[in-house]
RNA sequence: GGGCGAUUAGCUCAGCGGGAGAGCGCCCGCUUCACACGCGGGAGGUCGCUGGUUCGAUCCCAGCAUCGCCCACCA
């Protein structure tokens, strides 16, 4: 047995990904690893996944994201802690809604001839692909989520979580009903939140438009780019310190076209300095004419409807597309001698973040819910710093947002979603439940008829740290596992789902649902342009995941994540496919060295091992560190290095001498402790590398069970530096403690030093040889054939040439850690002894 | 308009107060018994620009330029 796993680890001379990677994550399922305990009494460590739309494929952000979050729960779990990923999807309302719009317009066909039950069927089983295959990405990934209580944000608890939400929310009068202004997408046939338009240059007119004064000749002159607007005008309005327009204030203005007569109004929002100083006023139209038309009591008409065409109200313009009215006014004010001028103008124009459509601000009817109570709670726990955004910096988005948050426009004109729990009577009553209600509440009528609408995406979103738990129930998941700890997104959703979290949680739950906020980087093209499906510019991870391995594409993705926007580079994936190709045969050089009866344990008997368990103690501490600070990229920087570097340029090189020499107790010794660095290193690394050190860890002698399910070791860093040790006895800096022991003569076997320090160390360990590969001196020793003898002479004596070229090299010197330079001099000497003993013995035949 | 960030070797990025670095790419040499997804050697940077602070600045401060992202109700 033990036989037949040595012929594999002979013959597996490179790490294939693709042929263990499966298998290995079989295990940690088989094992139950993924799930959660709510009984353990253990310390909890819970994050979220925040829930993929169930709109396609896995995007290198969920890639990253759960890269970063897998590594976080690997750890947490490592270091003893009950841990819970909650894994899940997202229904994503509007998102999903548009693609099988599309699906129907491309048959001929839409939505409202299939009829509602039809259409939502339809999507039931989109989503039951898509979800699946999300779920299945994250797998291939290695992500260690609690797949086994997988949710949806429409599965069954889930709509009786935000059914209640809702209905609480109501009865606190904190959601209500009003006609407001709303951003409304003609093409999604719906209402989109402020967070939802996405502004986009336009090169529009602005024309400057004559209004007649009642009573005068005289006229006042407004600018607009919107002149369709002007039917549906109901005041003209000034800044109330202009001197221009003082005298008007009071009077009443004719709106050309309609002739309309309307009141001349001051108001300070009125720039004096933009256009001509007179803004005409379309409440029904416009976010800001709006708000003025409340504050000064205007009527608000509408004269563009829900399809963006011009309404009855629009007279001889009515059933023309907006933009097509606007050519018809300006022509009409021209004949009519009321255009003064036309300029271009640039600006910014709000469009729907989903259609592309252009925003058509109107009065709706529509649910509210009132949000600046909830948002103080919410960013007193921000600003008292129990709720932390890493980086800080982020929290500028968030306060920004919060500090000016204005009331959420909840409901949505669409099917697919959470339908809103409110029923009307006849009488236009409204009463609000978590199921249909027998009859209306305040005026008994059992006729009753459920509003269509379904809320906005993120209002479901917002419960995702409990809900997932169960809430309302109150159930030993939920008691056990909120509130959670870190949160892992992109700063784009800060405000759409943070915010919102933070707020939601505090309201239902009386607690914040993280304390940690991680704002990842968002991971750009190549080219440097935002990744994305309709670009052409995204890469499926998936087609990552198999040409490199799980583990490459984390660590390359981890290694990119470290200012806020990183330009994809598939250099740093590579990077990770040979870092693990390394790992997994410096293993393999390990293990088929080790003999069975060698235990791993830290035996410090030379310099160079002393320096392998100082470097390794000082970085696995480090990189705990970094990754406790949320630093992946410096923690998989400084991983590599101790692989590469530290542990296989020098450890194992420096271990071959022992290894190949002849006395037995050293080769032990060595073999101990390369079987003790080598499997910290596993530990370290899992979190980051999990397939491939678990699949080494199977090959370790006496070590059952999974590396997954282990603890990871106590790092203690400062062991076996003399620099530390005497820094420490003397009361001094280590800087100055390495100097006093070089300056004593000492060999200078300095540790965890920086690079600096060796520098300054040079001198005195320049003159001194390096390791080389020398042929076993007894092998040759004993051979009796004169042509053997002489084989390895000129072996020896091309190594000897080699080792002195090396030697003459001081670029090569400087590279090498002083304390490896010092240790091996004797190992030369005895190499060079080799050569004197090779051709003594040959001259004697 | 506001906020955040970037500008360092051909490319992608670390470094952030005293030595300019990594990976990839490039050049030269190696089928050295863990690894050619390797080993050894090498070329290649006035650290965006201008000032300031400092004994000393790629690193701190100010301004400018270019690029990116987020937020934003001047018609």
């Amino acid at each position: 047995m033990v036989d037949l796993r040595r012929d594999e680890l002979e013959r597996r001379s490179r790490h294939d990904p693709a042929a263990v990677e499966s298998q290995l994550f079989e295990r940690w399922e088989a094992a139950g690893l993924f799930r959660a305990d709510p009984h353990s009494g253990r310390p909890s460590y819970v994050i979220a996944l925040p829930p993929p739309n169930v709109t396609g494929e896995l995007h290198m952000g969920h890639a990253l994201n759960g890269s970063i979050q897998d590594s976080l729960i690997r750890l947490a779990r490592m270091r003893g802690r009950e841990t819970l990923w909650i894994c899940g999807t997202d229904h994503a309302s509007i998102a999903v809604h548009a693609v099988i719009e599309k699906q129907l317009r491309a048959e001929g066909t839409t939505r409202f001839e299939v009829g509602r039950d039809a259409f939502i069927e339809r999507v039931w089983e989109w989503r039951s692909e898509t979800g699946a295959r999300i779920i299945q990405q994250f797998k291939r990934l290695g992500c260690a989520l609690d797949y086994e209580h997988e949710r949806f944000t429409m599965d069954e608890g889930y709509v009786q979580a935000v059914l209640e939400m809702f209905v609480r929310l109501y009865d606190k009068q904190l959601i209500y009903r009003d006609n407001r202004i709303v951003n409304w997408c003609p093409g999604c046939g719906s209402t989109v939140s402020d967070l939802e338009v996405r502004y986009e240059h336009a090169a529009d007119a602005l024309f400057e438009v004559r209004y007649p004064i009642k009573g005068s000749d005289e006229h006042i002159t407004v600018a607009t780019v919107r002149p369709e607007t002007i039917l549906a005008d109901t005041a003209v309005a000034v800044h109330p310190d202009d001197d221009r327009y003082r005298h008007l204030v009071g009077g009443i203005a004719i709106v050309p076209i309609v002739n309309r007569e309307v009141p001349i109004i001051a108001d300070e929002y009125v720039k004096m300095d933009f256009g001509t100083g007179a803004l005409k006023i379309t409440p029904g139209h416009d976010p800001n004419d709006f708000e003025i038309g409340r504050r000064h009591g205007l009527s608000e008409l509408s004269v563009i409807g829900f399809d963006g065409r011009m309404n009855d109200q629009a007279g001889e313009f009515a059933g023309m597309a907006a933009g097509e009215a606007r050519q018809k006014v300006v022509d009409r004010l021209f004949a009519d001698g009321l255009l003064r001028g036309e300029q271009p103008y640039e600006h910014e124009v709000g469009h729907c973040d989903r259609s592309g459509d252009r925003i058509e601000p109107l009065i709706s009817l529509q649910w509210f819910m009132q949000m600046d109570e909830l948002a103080a709670a919410a960013n007193a726990e921000v600003r008292s710093g129990r709720v932390r955004f890493i980086p800080t910096s982020q929290e500028n988005t968030y306060f920004h947002w919060m500090d000016n948050i204005r009331s959420w426009c909840v409901s949505r004109q669409l099917w697919w979603g959470h339908q809103i729990p409110v029923w009307y009577c006849q009488d236009g009553h409204s009463t609000a439940a978590t199921s249909a209600p027998a009859a209306c509440g305040q005026c008994g009528s059992t006729e009753l008829e459920r509003d269509p609408d379904v809320l906005d995406t993120w209002f479901s979103s917002a419960l995702w740290p409990f809900a997932t738990l169960g809430w309302p129930e109150q159930t030993d998941r939920l008691e056990a596992f909120y509130p959670g700890n870190a949160l892992v997104t992109a700063r784009d959703i800060i405000n759409l789902w943070v915010a919102r979290m933070l707020m939601m949680g505090i309201e239902f739950m009386g607690e914040i649902p993280f304390t940690d906020v991680y704002i990842t980087s968002i991971i750009q093209a190549a080219d440097g342009r935002r990744m994305s499906k309709s670009l052409g510019t995204g890469i499926n991870p998936l087609d990552l995941i198999e040409r490199y391995g799980a583990d490459a594409t984390r660590y390359g993705l981890l290694k990119m994540s470290s200012t806020q926007d990183v330009r994809f580079a598939e250099g740093m994936i590579d990077e990770g496919a040979k870092l693990a190709n390394k790992l997994w045969n410096a293993s393999r050089f390990v293990l088929l060295q080790a003999d069975a009866s060698v235990e791993p344990a830290a035996v410090a008997v030379r310099g160079e091992d002393r320096w392998i368990l100082s470097r390794l103690e000082g970085t696995g501490a480090e990189v705990l560190r970094l990754i406790d600070a949320y630093d992946f990229a410096g923690a998989v920087k400084l991983l590599y290095a101790l692989i590469w570097n530290d542990f296989c340029d020098w450890y194992v090189e420096a271990a071959k001498s022992r290894l190949y020499g002849d006395d037995d107790q050293a080769r032990r010794d060595v073999t101990a402790t390369l079987l003790w660095v080598l499997e910290r290193i596993l530990a370290l690394a899992h979190p980051l590398l999990p397939f491939v050190t678990e699949e080494i860890w199977s090959f370790m002698p006496g070590r059952s069970g999974l590396l997954m399910a282990s603890a990871m070791p106590e790092w203690q860093a400062g062991m076996c530096d003399p620099a530390l040790e005497h820094a420490a006895q003397n009361d001094m800096d280590v800087v100055s403690a390495a100097r006093r022991i070089a300056n004593e003569g000492q060999a200078p076997s300095v540790i965890v030093t920086p690079d600096t320090l060796f520098r300054m160390l040079l001198p005195k360990t320049a003159n001194v040889s390096l390791d080389v590969h020398a042929p076993s001196a007894s092998a040759a020793a004993a051979a009796p054939d004169p042509e053997l003898i002489r084989g390895e002479l000129a072996d020896a004596t091309a190594e000897l040439e080699r080792a002195r070229a090396k030697l003459a090299n001081e670029g090569f010197i400087a590279r090498a850690p002083a304390v490896l330079v010092e240790a091996e001099r004797d190992k030369v000497r005895r190499f060079e002894a080799l050569v004197a003993d090779l051709t003594r013995r040959l001259e004697q035949r």
